[in-house]
DNA sequence: TTGAAAGCGTTACCAA
DNA sequence: TTGGTAACGCTTTCAA
């Protein structure tokens, strides 16, 4: 039914393979019989079958990305907002799987990808450990870890600092005096986690301030946010005096927490975001927040990626290993401790 | 290099046919055989060459995801969560494109999904008009609109109702004794922009209030949408004492320019979001807001979509025209007029 | 129950 | 410069 090579060569009264040719830009083809072909396919509304040409071994012009999707709305789609709006214009098509944060659907979007011959993968979930990894090596399929490291799988990775930010932040408040940091975290056994809590003890330590467990708390969602931090406010004595928020989204819970514990940002408490969406200069008062390259690591992930598979495999290749490094944007809603 | 039927058939010592019938399935292939197949099969890893599927006339599992991808951050996301997760259990494959409201890049992204011959489509995105969607009806390719309608095609799709929100918004400030309400919508050009202006009048005619274009503005961004309400309160006599927002994100530099201006919420202005976000009811007051049901459009679109592709195309199909109703959440952002 | 062979649409090779 | 032919990996007749 479709309209197959065949169908324009009969029409431009050429054989098939010379068709190919001429459709493929090749020069061994007269360019009388080349305008042919081209006003045949035209015609006939031609279009070459994928199928057919991988199956030839060409590449398939596909890429895979398997995202985590159990972070943040936001950071999904800045993440991958730069992603599809490069591999597009060169001509790859990208086939998106979730994991979930589960082990079964990562293995199942593994064995999906496979299965559609992608000519690279971009990984933003590693559940299963390091074996779908291996398996991309053995074969030679690049892949690009996007946010994340394997240990003991030496690869092309992209993420960012989360410890330095936390540190950052952490330092800020330190700074201006505060002693007393409520730390709020996301899930206890995210790696990202574990890097925040080392980044809030680095900076704690170069101050000479003792950490107390008590201090830091674990929740990712605006309904907890506002009952830890109502909560922790009330119970820890002496009263925290800032807040490491878990991202500038939980900020917002936060800020009512201590409005309607009759404290006032930042004249009472100090505040600092993570993430520095559009929207924190025109929280009341305007965030302190740690602005993570979330975007520019979807963008150089793909950037290596698709530079990587342009690459013949006999040119020897330099793992890219880059951690992009956070920046903290100062503004009203951390000030001295009087 | 990678491992063919031919292999497994050689490891097995069995013809390529009937190592085909055993890994499928079929009924016609001796236990014996079946076994001693699909252990070589697991021993040598192998797998299924879609594309050879594909070639010989087998549906390729995949579906296409074409999105408009302007819209806040948050909206793709809550939309294609569901989606993903609905499609990978089935065992299909999803081909993700961003038109980036361009033209050229839907007609790309269409072209993309036809060589790569997907099962069926997924469109929010409309730019360039009803051809492609003409060339999908013609071939027999199943797709389900995506937040859109368009005018002279009849197809399936799964919309929310722009104007009711905006109705219910607008009604809900009128019944409360405002008259001077101030409407921030989204980009002029954009269809629920028209839907929404429309619901806005629809509310001030049933109340017998005169339309004031003075009192609708245009803005999208968290930037805009400061400078907008600041100019707008300070500029507009009488001043209005009431605001629908252009959703729950833009609210947040509404409340800004608001207490800027040292107008209290809702004590001087009441104020309206739109989607109804998770922070929405942790905001200081509380947000009144509109709920749409973006999560449930995904959610049925690719329901749609595969019960289509399931139907055998002899049997007759009812055209799925779903448009989900919104819902007004009054919290304590807006109060009676004094 | 099994195997041989044809063919899906394309490209590459070789011969003309 | 062009055309015939083979082959990519699979499924599906059809025959044994």
């Amino acid at each position: 039914m479709p309209v197959t090579l065949r169908d324009v060569a009969r029409l431009s009264g050429v054989s098939v393979s010379t068709t190919s040719r001429a459709l493929n830009d090749r020069m061994d083809v007269s360019e009388e019989v080349r305008a042919r072909v081209l006003e045949a396919a035209r015609q006939l509304n031609y279009t070459v079958n994928l199928q057919a040409r991988v199956l030839k071994g060409a590449a398939s012009k596909t890429l895979g990305l398997i995202l985590y999707n159990t972070e943040s709305l936001t950071f999904n789609a800045v993440m991958t907002r730069g992603i599809y709006d490069i591999a597009t214009p060169h001509g790859y098509s990208i086939i998106v799987c979730n994991s979930n944060a589960g082990t079964e659907m990562e293995v199942q979007a593994h064995q999906m990808l496979r299965q559609n011959k992608v000519d690279g993968v971009l990984i933003n979930s590693v559940e299963s450990g390091p074996a779908p990894l291996q398996y991309l090596l053995d074969n030679q399929i690049p892949f690009v870890l996007l946010n994340r490291r394997v240990p003991g799988v030496t690869c092309d990775y992209v993420t960012v600092d989360y410890q330095q930010g936390e540190y950052l932040a952490a330092r800020h408040l330190l700074e201006l005096g505060h002693r007393h940091i409520l730390c709020q975290l996301g899930p206890e056994s995210h790696a990202p986690t574990l890097d925040r809590l080392a980044g809030y003890q680095r900076a704690l330590a170069e101050f000479g301030v003792a950490f107390t467990p008590e201090l830091v708390v674990y929740s990712a969602s605006a309904t907890t946010s506002y009952q830890l931090t109502f909560d922790a406010m009330q119970r820890i004595h002496p009263r925290p005096t800032a807040i490491l928020a878990y991202n500038d989204e939980t900020t917002i819970p936060v800020f009512k927490a201590l409005s309607d514990l009759n404290l006032r940002i930042p004249t009472d408490v100090s505040v600092v975001g993570q993430n520095d969406l559009s929207f924190s200069p025109f929280l009341v008062p305007p965030l302190t927040s740690v602005a993570q390259a979330i975007h520019e690591m979807g963008k150089l992930g793909i950037e290596i990626l698709l530079q990587k598979i342009a690459m013949s495999n006999q040119e020897p290749w330099q793992w890219q290993q880059i951690v992009l490094e956070p920046k903290l944007n100062v503004r009203l809603s951390t000030v001295p401790l009087p």
